[in-house]
DNA sequence: CGAGCATTTGACGAGTCTCAACCATGGTGG
DNA sequence: CCACCATGGTTGAGACTCGTCAAATGCTCG
């Protein structure tokens, strides 16, 4: 845990104008994808951030814990997952690089995050950021949008859940992982690969499934000529039209 | 839709100094449950709300409808729910009186919300919202403040939704509501009478169930005497521990 | 009181989980 | 360098939960 040396702060104005006001003061942007905030702001954050690494399998919080550091992914993947007393789990969601883990509009964290691989995170102690935050609405609005687009994905995850059969779920995971790992559908067509950068028991705990119902849906797949798998977890796209249909059987 | 005549706002500032900054403008209590703004943007809502009514079944807006008003639910209760294409539907959550309907954060709404019985809302135009928020920072607090319980909300339903066996889902169910329509608890232990507002199909639309599995366990904890059904949407809960109990069977 | 709708109940089958064996991969130590 | 082991993934058989379809019952409202 120590200073940390570059902040991935990129040192231009806002492209556009925003629209929220006259703009009073320069805007930048932070290491985190989308997140804004005024000079002063980023400047403050700058001093009070600190880095960190989490090993593959640690945890960074447990779900109750009071909160007390705002974190953002810097580097790696992390499952955020919430228990229930016999121990089944469901994942509520995969944070991968450039996200906020936990920001802000809880006294508790709802969840626990525990690191997939070897992680770095970027930690602000909460009262620190809270000032911020009250000070800067910049930053708050960037922020509350964040909480807004973590909301969307998991209201999208309460219709998987409640209501796709186990093959689709697998597809639309799969599609989805496609889409965040390329974004500007460059090579989407023929063929793409997806790295997994977790294990079955984990995309099993995100679906709402078991290790097994994941893993024949992975074969059905493969035997339809959908996807192919190099190694566990790495799947080749082949027909993604085909993927996309599999909810409509 | 005409202006409303009088908005539930207590004229008695907060009660506690809030912590968050030096106090520099009086702070009023809007018709939402703690939902919080300044006197000069309290004022303002005042003067840009309208109220409305709505019908019971008739939606208020759909799912991917660019969002017009900021809308908060005065009287009645609500469903928000998503659709897949063909059909099946999944509620992400029952919108009851004093919660913001829709407020920041999106370009466009991510369900579609319909009246269960006949409802009143108020709304006020987004962009004339948007730029209160962006001037006043107790009041943006506070939206994200209700986002992010919307959030908290929406998680433990995914963990209910792709961890919980049937009957558990249904006892959950029940408990929550119970929580939500006696909040301070007063006669819990005995017997506390609950009023469904919603049909049979909306909670098995809410809990990713078939009618008929909702009703059979309705039905199973009548037989196991937990509790009673004087009519389909009154639910006497003779046993809450028993219920509670439900999951960890 | 009767029509229409919501809810309950029953019988059956499909889909998913459980349990168990098998296979592939990567790391370790002889 | 290779055999061995540990771990994670796949495959199979059977059980069980929940969904489907169908019929019966009960409630609500004109």
């Amino acid at each position: 845990m120590e200073i940390i040396t570059s902040i991935n702060a990129t040192h231009r104005p806002a492209h556009r104008p925003s629209k929220s006001g006259p703009q009073l003061t320069e805007v930048r942007q932070f290491g985190v994808d989308g997140l804004m905030a005024s000079t002063a702001s980023c400047a403050q954050m700058r001093d009070m951030a600190s880095s960190k690494k989490i090993h593959a399998g640690e945890t960074l919080f447990w779900e109750d814990d009071t909160i007390e550091y705002a974190y953002f992914l810097t580097d790696g993947t992390m499952k955020a997952y919430k228990l229930l007393p016999n121990g089944r789990s469901q994942i509520v969601r995969f944070i991968t690089v450039g996200e906020i883990i936990a920001a802000t509009g809880f006294e508790a964290h709802t969840y626990t995050v525990e690191a997939l691989g070897d992680c770095t995170v970027l930690q602000l102690p909460k009262k620190s950021f809270d000032k911020l935050l009250a000070k800067d609405p910049i930053l708050m609005k960037s922020v509350t949008n964040k909480l807004a687009l973590e909301l969307q994905q998991v209201q999208k995850q309460n219709l998987l859940l409640g209501r796709m059969p186990a093959t689709e779920r697998v597809s639309t995971f799969l599609l989805d992982i496609a889409e965040r790992q390329n974004p500007d559908r460059s090579e989407i067509e023929s063929g793409f690969i997806i790295r997994l950068p977790m294990a079955r028991a984990d995309i099993a705990d995100y679906l709402g499934l078991t290790i097994e119902t994941v893993s024949r849906a992975f074969s059905k797949f493969r035997r339809d000529g959908l996807i192919d798998l190099p190694r566990p977890n790495l799947v080749h796209l082949q027909d993604q039209t085909g993927l996309q249909r599999q909810g409509a059987l």
